[in-house]
DNA sequence: ACCAGTTCTCTACAATTGTAGAGATGGTGT
DNA sequence: ACACCATCTCTACAATTGTAGAGAACTGGT
């Protein structure tokens, strides 16, 4: 039950991609993935990925003596919530101004610009498409 | 000496935007701008505003015993803090699978495609002519 | 049965953020 | 000179987040 709308902080982050990458798994796993961009000791991981599980962000399950862990959101949600919450704060909810903010303000090579392209034009056939049936 | 990459929390973007559709401004109007979509007291938002001038996101002039405050950044660099932060976090930095996800997961109109499109020849052309010269 | 190593639990603390009351202050009209 | 109103200042507190130490507990080898 993630409740959705929830934003990840930036430790948050941290630890579920490390979590998505190599789920399930352990406490110490996370921590060692971790120690090279955080430098964070054992305690600090396991505390965040506790507080993580009570909100409903990792479940776990105990294996013996060792906890499991596992994501209870998909990386999708995850990326969802955070881009919804920027559109809101940032664009008043508007994607289309935020789609040309960001076409705007960064330089993206032809390669991408092209990529783009088509798929918008895959997207407008299918929605040619649907309004057709 | 606002600086860069700092990201606005939910309160601070409400004041901000207040601030930015009614400077120069004293904080009881920002105040009566927010009391419908916030209900904060006078208090909390002076408390919020004050801090925003520490942190450089906001700054003060006297007129008589009033404090006028005006923003010290704007909407643009504002939104480029958040969006980042996003791409950052969310895409690992990559500003193109942002765009996918974004255009895979909304409901643009046919309007808003096109548009979408119109921009990024647009941007390509401009980007062509660059490279010609 | 005991030791060592691994992992877990409990507790704690500072900074930040959201929240606001109580009282000080400074003009203004009379 | 005085009282009132608007506004400001100071102080405070709870929740969250980042951070981690100290010691308990369990497991495998001897």
């Amino acid at each position: 039950m993630a409740k959705v709308g929830y934003q990840l902080t930036e430790g948050e982050w941290a630890i579920i991609r490390a979590v998505w990458e190599h789920e399930p798994c352990a406490a110490p796993t996370v921590q060692e993935a971790l120690v090279k961009s955080k430098k964070w000791s054992y305690s600090t991981v396991k505390t965040m990925m506790d507080r993580m599980v009570t909100k409903s962000l990792l479940k776990t399950e105990r294996l013996r003596n060792l906890i499991m862990y596992r994501s209870s959101i998909t990386p999708r949600q995850a990326q969802k919530c955070e881009v919804m919450s920027t559109v809101k704060r940032a664009f008043n909810g508007a994607m289309t101004p935020m789609m040309q903010f960001l076409l705007d303000g960064n330089n993206f090579t032809a390669a991408e610009l092209s990529e783009l392209e088509a798929l918008i034009q895959k997207k407008r056939k299918r929605s040619a498409e649907k309004k057709s049936q």
